[in-house]
DNA sequence: CTCCCCCTTCGAGCGCGCTCGAAGTCAAAT
DNA sequence: ATTTGACTTCGAGCGCGCTCGAAGGGGGAG
């Protein structure tokens, strides 16, 4: 039931490159490997790249992902912690879509401005 | 009424590097000079650092925020352009707007998975 | 006068997160 | 036997957006 290298690529959509570079990075436990020394991944390792895709994706810098897989490795004593670190990665996120947000509204200001005639989509009234 | 780059700086939250930067990359005209060579903002230079900080920080690569400078340069005969850029940029930030909750969605899940802050949660199985 | 500070140009360097290529191994297909 | 193709390691390179430092000038205070 393992993955080769090729298959988790094609699963969570990074390269194989980019695979043997996490691990490298300390974000993903070494893998097994078959008897010529190819890796097998398990469902477990693809499981913690679901949550390493999130965390990049959201915008978690490496340094945080590795913190993270570090707790992991330890074991359950550091499920405080772990949900610690993606509390206030969930803070982080939240405010950065607000600041997005807030930063559109004064681009919509500007669209606005230049005769905003077909707006696609009903938004908030501009002061 | 003008402002040297020290207080630009001050107003725009960039350095004063940064604005000289950003004024070799094409994304701000040359502002006048004062009689010893020092540059003199303009208000009005000031207003497109507004904008060009906004479209930045919702993640507009330096190339487009140059795109949007050179339609400025031009003159009133590119409004509709200007607003189609912008238009454009509104829906990918709003994309990834969604794009982040949705993420958000699943970081949240793991922090219940790891006794989302009240009640402690008994599950051993993942990471 | 010196001292200090802010400005100038120019070009190099950095931090991040990949991304890629070279060179090699192994197994199966032709 | 040769070719194909997926994998391996290692280390270098890249693209972006700054960021910095060197070297110099000019003006005002003491």
């Amino acid at each position: 039931m393992d993955l080769t290298i090729a298959e988790v690529a094609q699963r969570t959509g990074l390269t194989a490159h980019t695979l043997r570079y996490y691990e490298r990075a300390g974000l993903l436990d070494p893998p097994e490997r078959d008897w010529n020394g190819h890796r097998r991944y398990s469902e477990r390792d693809v499981g913690m790249l679901g949550i390493l895709t999130r965390l990049r994706a959201t915008g978690m810098p490496i340094a945080g992902m590795r913190r993270y897989a570090e707790l992991c490795r330890v074991g359950p004593e550091t499920f405080d912690e772990r949900r610690e670190l993606l509390e206030q990665h969930r803070r982080e996120v939240l405010q950065r879509i607000a600041d997005l947000q807030s930063d559109l509204t004064l681009i919509e200001h500007k669209i606005s401005v230049y005769g905003g005639a077909a707006a696609p989509v009903p938004d908030l009234a501009s002061p």
